[in-house]
DNA sequence: TACATATGATCAT
DNA sequence: TGATCCTATGTAA
């Protein structure tokens, strides 16, 4: 569940549970926060909220149960009891009466307070949230211009947790098609309105993930798609995971490679290489 | 069994 | 930019 979109629905579901409950007992898996059940056990938690790919979940009295996914963390909820077996580790499990919340595979789980929250060195470099139902196409593009970044390559950018807060690969590769733009591109070689365009983009990919849980194809083709009997991975990306397979605007084979540093996917017509600007969609 | 890969992030350079 | 870490999964051997 490792992007945005994925991190605050899980957020969303957890505070739909746990909100407002004393969990009756908190279970560690070994090595986990050793020793700290009791301080969780029986208080109150006040709410469930998503910073950048971080989770947090907030108990009464101050204390904060930080938990980031990385690339294999989960959060999965079940019904009250103990938790079914699993072929991945369960990392810890908040058990209330409607239900239990369990972390699986996750390494990264700490507990706060509000001090060490402000301290602590992933929150403190994250950028604006891109999922804030206040955030607005400006503030994104406003960042994304930031004369620092003109020499930074596409892919690289938006990515960066510190320019804004919630993008990830897939989300990236989705952006790039939908702007006709080529990962390697440089904002400082591209035309003035592009941090414009990738921020409208960006902002209408991220909240359409949110809704659909995870689906940044167009909506009419997904639903034609799954009329045809495609699988929810076959149907839900305009580029991303789809090397080889005829792009949806041109029907040129989608290319799979490097870019700047990570897996990319990209329509080679629709996304030329050193090229000023690129067809908008 | 081994290896490549992954929706992420940090650190060294 | 590249190497490295974390855990899980899919494919090749």
């Amino acid at each position: 569940m490792p992007e945005g979109p994925e991190i605050r629905r899980a957020a969303d579901r957890l505070a739909a549970l746990l909100a407002g409950c004393r969990p009756e007992r908190v279970e560690m898996a070994p090595g986990v926060l050793p020793g700290m059940e009791r301080r969780l056990q029986g208080r109150r938690i006040v709410d469930v909220s998503a910073r950048g790919k971080a989770l947090l979940t907030r108990f009464e009295g101050g204390t904060i149960l930080y938990t980031h996914n990385q690339l294999y963390g989960r959060w999965e909820i079940h019904p009250p009891g103990p938790i079914p077996p699993s072929s991945r580790a369960l990392r810890l499990a908040i058990h209330c009466r409607e239900g239990a919340a369990a972390l699986y595979s996750a390494t990264e789980i700490e507990l706060l307070d509000e001090e060490r929250l402000a301290a602590h060195p992933y929150l403190a470099r994250l950028g604006p949230e891109l999922l804030d139902p206040a955030m607005e196409e400006r503030t994104i593009a406003e960042r994304l211009a930031l004369p620092r970044f003109g020499r930074r390559c596409l892919m690289g950018l938006l990515q960066d947790q510190s320019v804004v807060a919630g993008l990830g690969n897939y989300l990236c590769c989705e952006i790039l098609f939908d702007c006709g733009l080529h990962p390697s591109g440089r904002l400082g070689t591209l035309p003035e309105e592009t941090p414009v365009r990738l921020a409208a983009s960006a902002l209408r990919l991220a909240r359409q993930s949110y809704r659909t849980a995870g689906i940044t194809n167009d909506l009419r083709r997904a639903a034609a798609l799954e009329k045809r009997g495609a699988s929810f991975e076959a149907r839900r990306f305009l580029v991303y995971r789809r090397g080889g397979l005829p792009c949806y605007r041109c029907g040129t084979p989608i290319e799979k490679g490097r870019y700047c540093g990570r897996m990319g996917y990209l329509c080679p017509r629709c996304q030329p290489a050193n090229q000023a600007g690129g067809a908008a969609p």
